[in-house]
DNA sequence: AAAATAAATGTAAACGTTTACAATACATAA
DNA sequence: TTATGTATTGTAAACGTTTACATTTATTTT
């Protein structure tokens, strides 16, 4: 039944379509494209046939020589394995698949070399444009797409120095660090730490700037802060989470979610539960806080409207390269939970 | 600072390159790709020097034409927020860096149409190869990529009636269900039923296979045994895990993650605690289940070497296409956890 | 019936590479 | 000096499309 022939036979072109078919290789072009031109519906019937026949697929990169779309959208993540970044690309991928595209997923694990890399290969692709989420804070990449006139979008991260001058879908780190902050506070709780990752991108310290923003709002001095950032490992979360219980705050914000899953198994191991011995708020909704009791009250990014929104500026700079760069900052919202202990206050 | 030429402007090309180093495209072209040929060395320097000047990049698209490589690898999996797949999608992804390929990730959804949609999208891009994780047991669509000599690597599921025409990289199946079986016929346990996801593809159903061979090993009849299989959903995971109360049984083997995590939610409201009032394994090894205390005893699939065996054997395929297609399975760990009551018993 | 128009189809030149082949420049041997 | 090689470099024809333009054929109009 499968005899797969093993001989490497060239693949099936337009020219041998117009031989089956009887006609010529223009015909064949305009027939498979679709295209308008008058033409005996005897003999579109025939390419069509011939076509379908030989099983030929149109060769895109053929036909990008001449111009056309490559049919390619990439979107460079600088982690894979996280739900934050997965649950936009699934969201990319359906709208770039109604508009006729496939997606090339890259992952530059937050190497700036690797991410390199991966641009130049993208860019000798000619793909037809980009969504990245640059690792740390290097725009030389990002100028590649430029000078190379690839449309792009930057998702998640920013670039402080040079915002206005990208397109960027992102939510809005400041707000989740104040809204998280802010609803400890309104508990009752004086003693609030934030923890988070040592990033070399700046979303995490617009969290902690939410943070102390909230902080200030309630006339707290820079010396009743404790600002945690550590590595982007479980250990360097558990050994945060350390640290916590030795500075006997009553509340923390969790302040980045991979950091986190360190500091609340090692709460965890301990026997330190929530809100009992520690009230708890987290950035941040991956999969695994469903199994969490109570349930954590979380900040929540709208993760499908980000990226269908990415995907769809995209496609919009794509249609229309000269019009100004445009900044999507989402809110975020609270979640329900149980990780908050009240403190009865006389006055705020 | 950045500024970004608004116009158009074509993309640079080798004739530009040549132009620019005063010298034909022939020289730039062998100087670009690195290839043999008598050359003055200042010369060559000087086309070095023009593209760099002019930030030239190969279009990969054009030298395809010419019998090039394109640079792309394909990975089709049929769920895209899957750890399971992702994890093997990191390695995958590192091995075609390695070996200066791109990586286009896409996601069928379960859904043949899409799947089918999309092998065409590729095939029209002339990737070089491809792994995939067929949606459903419909061989036509893979068909398409042999039709089209393309070479490529089945992940993880198999086609049962043709299961030796492909190259393949997968689990044993079989074993996962056997080895999580067995594990508690030895704690004991007699009352054994198997959850998992009523699906369309042949894993699942290996795995029962699995769980009733271990169960014919310790003599068991066939009305002895209970197997729960649902829909892909939480929902249905926690429909499973009432009856599973309901048939009171000692002990279940949790087929697959999806349908556990409801299953496990389930008990978590209902107040059922494991080894206690339930004993567990779970085939799989979600990232929520380091969460769970104790810890579920799983079945560990070498999701690294799997993810490396493929991209290898696609390599593999790819430099020589005409060996006959190799089968590679691999076999389960299974790990500690505290999942598994022991029943004393006076025989086996 | 010829001329004029409209409809249908074909030819060939790009697109940006690769590479066989041709052509030049330079050195050496006669 | 001229032949003869050898080291360099250039020309042009592909690859599979798209599309402007040319050509053929059919249909009107005169």
């Amino acid at each position: 039944m499968r005899t797969l022939a093993k001989g490497r036979q060239p693949a099936v072109t337009i020219k041998d379509v117009a031989k089956k078919a009887g006609t010529s290789i223009a015909t064949v072009s305009y027939v498979i494209s679709n295209q308008e031109r008058p033409l005996r519906p005897e003999l579109r019937e025939r390419v069509l046939q011939a076509a379908a026949e030989l099983g030929y697929v149109k060769n895109a990169a053929a036909s990008s020589l001449k111009g056309k779309r490559r049919g390619i959208l990439a979107v460079l993540v600088a982690q894979f394995a996280n739900t934050f970044f997965t649950r936009m690309c699934v969201d990319i991928e359906s709208i770039a698949r109604e508009e006729g595209f496939v997606v090339t997923l890259c992952n530059s694990d937050e190497d700036p070399a690797q991410e390199r890399l991966i641009l130049e290969r993208l860019i000798a692709q000619r793909i037809d444009g980009c969504i990245l989420c640059p690792a740390l804070a290097r725009e030389e990449n990002t100028a590649l797409l430029s000078q190379h006139q690839i449309p792009y979008v930057i998702l998640e991260r920013s670039f402080p120095a040079s915002f206005a001058a990208h397109n960027f879908v992102g939510h809005d780190n400041f707000q989740s660090g104040f809204l998280a902050t802010r609803r400890l506070l309104e508990a009752g709780h004086r003693k609030i730490a934030f923890s988070g990752w040592d990033s070399p991108i700046p979303n995490v310290r617009e969290r902690v700037d939410g943070y102390r923003a909230a902080l200030r709002e309630y006339d707290f001095k820079a010396e009743q802060e404790l600002v945690l950032l550590d590595e982007l490992t479980e250990k360097a979360g558990r050994s945060m989470g350390a640290k916590l219980l030795a500075a006997k705050v009553t509340a923390v914000v969790l302040g980045q979610q991979d950091t986190a899953k360190g500091t609340l198994l090692y709460f965890q191991d301990q026997n330190v539960q929530w809100p009992r011995d520690i009230s708890l708020v987290m950035i941040g909704t991956p999969e695994w806080a469903d199994f969490l009791r109570p349930h954590i009250t979380c900040i929540q990014r709208p993760e499908q409207q980000m990226g269908k929104a990415a995907a769809s500026l995209l496609f919009a700079v794509m249609r229309n390269p000269d019009t100004n760069p445009v900044q999507q900052i989402f809110s975020c919202t609270i979640t329900k939970g149980g990780s908050i202990r009240k403190i009865l206050r006389k006055s705020r």
